[in-house]
DNA sequence: CCCCTCACCTGATCGC
DNA sequence: TGCGATCAGGTGAGGG
């Protein structure tokens, strides 16, 4: 499900509701979703800590705790938050952790639930936070994210760009969506070697990353089946989706067919007629 | 080291 | 309508 704008969206979210909010109780319904912590561990950070601020890293959404540690969700496929004003814990289906928390004025709940049970959620130390954070790439939204740096991560690899730009160790937070998406929009051919770009289609898919996952924060995401934000609305992105889940639609820009193709096991789109 | 395949899980959808 | 096969936005372990 989310990829670096659904998660930005959620965190922000996330941001204006409990930042500056004290974590009162903590439930842990489904044991796994905080391995390899226990839930008590999981609890215990959790618990008493204020919630300074909320951002995001790549695809995880990562909450500061007034103790150094960060409370950090890895959303995977399916996983979700939603706000609840009221303060009762309860069950729910495909619930996995709930949050109560308090401020001065209000609180409330933040329930996560996983319907396929992918993502994980843990409360990390300073150490334990630099080690995950050293191993993901650059951030695509950030300043130092420029044709050079981008060049420089598509350089020395042979496999197809498509998997290069899904590869979070080189640059965080692109997924399916909008791989296709940006090589859509810079006219590229999503299957060529990375090496094979030349520094002009370089720039071009530098922009054109910008561009997508710029405009996509904008519109909150993209929500296909389970991906909505914390109040549990859907993102618009889908409504302008240029090729992603248009196999044999035609091309807005040349009228050709648009074609799915398998590359490391996953559906990748793209306009053969457009994309060189 | 690089790159691909597969497994992890549940639910929705498709073809017969 | 029913049922098995297939596929889904992510990612890391394992193997070639």
């Amino acid at each position: 499900m989310p990829e670096l704008p659904e998660a930005e969206t959620i965190a922000r979210g996330l941001h204006a509701t409990i930042a500056g909010s004290r974590v009162e109780r903590v439930r842990v319904h489904r044991a796994e979703v905080v391995e390899p912590m226990t839930a008590a561990a999981f609890r215990r950070a959790l618990t008493d800590r204020r919630i300074t601020s909320v951002g995001r890293r790549a695809k995880w959404i990562v909450a500061s705790l007034d103790d150094g540690n960060r409370w950090v969700t890895q959303l995977r496929m399916t996983g979700r938050f939603d706000w609840s004003a009221a303060s009762r814990l309860q069950a729910r289906p495909h619930l996995s952790v709930s949050v109560l928390v308090q401020r001065a004025d209000t609180g409330g709940v933040i329930r996560f639930y996983d319907v396929r049970r992918f993502a994980r959620m843990w409360v990390l130390d300073p150490a334990a936070w630099s080690e995950l954070d050293a191993r993901l790439g650059i951030e695509p939204l950030s300043d130092e994210f420029t044709p050079a740096s981008l060049a420089s991560v598509l350089a020395p690899s042979r496999a197809p760009i498509r998997n290069v730009l899904l590869d979070q160790r080189r640059i965080a937070g692109i997924g399916n969506i909008y791989a296709s998406e940006a090589c859509y929009l810079a006219r590229v051919d999503p299957r060529r070697p990375a090496t094979t770009l030349v520094m002009p289609e370089v720039r071009k898919l530098h922009r054109a990353i910008r561009v997508v996952l710029g405009e996509a924060v904008e519109r909150r995401g993209t929500s296909f089946s389970d991906y909505r934000d914390l109040l549990g609305d859907e993102g618009t992105f889908q409504n302008v989706l240029d090729v992603y889940d248009r196999e044999d639609d035609t091309c807005r820009r040349c009228g050709d067919q648009i074609i799915r193709v398998v590359m490391a096991g996953r559906s990748a789109y793209l306009c053969p007629g457009c994309q060189k």
